[in-house]
DNA sequence: AGCACAATTGCGTCAAAGTGCAAATGTAGT
DNA sequence: ACTACATTTGCACTTTGACGCAATTGTGCT
């Protein structure tokens, strides 16, 4: 029980919320819409215009996805405005990329647990723990 | 080609069901448990010791993880052994990360909700691809 | 073939999640 | 205050998914 797993525990860096709003077509229509419009901001009418469901459905996708931190809304008048939490997800996709290529180096090379003939750091992604901060 | 997206098309980076797959804490405790033993295979009476399941509850989740192509099983005399498919996940994180990197600039300028004096300045990533190829 | 062990699958049950409609809430303008 | 528009929420209904148990399949050994 010495052997240290030199995995940093990945369990954090796999939020089942996350992933759960990144589960559902709907949503992942959401986020695409969000994001092709360069990270600029859309009302939850101008989302529902673009997906077959009521808007009602689309609002409530909108907080599934405002709760997972995939979203940020806010009010401008009479209308809400959804942007991509775009920084923060990107960090945490390769945060979570860079802690699986950590503890699965290459299945070629797992003949010696012990030694990494290229020991791979990150060489791309600062990897920082993310800023998302819970409430 | 001036009013390029600049975005390639997100949806198909974004599988819904690698990420359904995702959103249940049994199979994110199987893939860590998988990545723990830094790639290398186990059996699923292995995977089910650890998990307060039964074991064909374990056996459905890891026939998702399977048809999600995050893990791989093989036949290893009467035991099946399943290993994290580490590099195409870490292949698809970071594209995803790097489509949204693209496609979002930077979040920090959406204080103005209608003018984007530097659209095409980044100042963190140049949105690499990924290092692992993969067909 | 028969037996033991490992894994998968069929089936029923139960909880969680998606959806639409209607009502309620919030905000701006008259 | 009233009205118009935008969004959210309450209340059903339906579908999806997780779970345990038992039965089945697959493999190796005697």
């Amino acid at each position: 029980m010495s052997d240290s797993p030199a995995c940093i525990p990945l369990e954090e860096l796999l939020p089942t919320e996350l992933f759960k709003a990144l589960g559902d077509p709907n949503r992942v229509a959401i986020l695409c819409d969000l994001c092709e419009c360069r990270g600029g901001p859309k009302t939850v009418s101008e989302l529902a215009a673009e997906l077959p469901v009521d808007l009602s459905v689309v609002s409530r996708h909108l907080g599934v996805l405002k709760r997972a931190r995939i979203l940020d809304a806010e009010r401008n008048g009479k209308s809400v405005q959804y942007t991509v939490r775009a920084r923060d997800l990107v960090t945490i996709l390769r945060a979570l990329a860079d802690a699986i290529d950590n503890c699965c180096p290459d299945p070629a090379d797992r003949d010696q647990p012990a030694s990494k003939p290229t020991p791979t750091e990150r060489r791309h992604g600062p990897a920082e723990p993310s800023r998302t901060s819970q409430p």
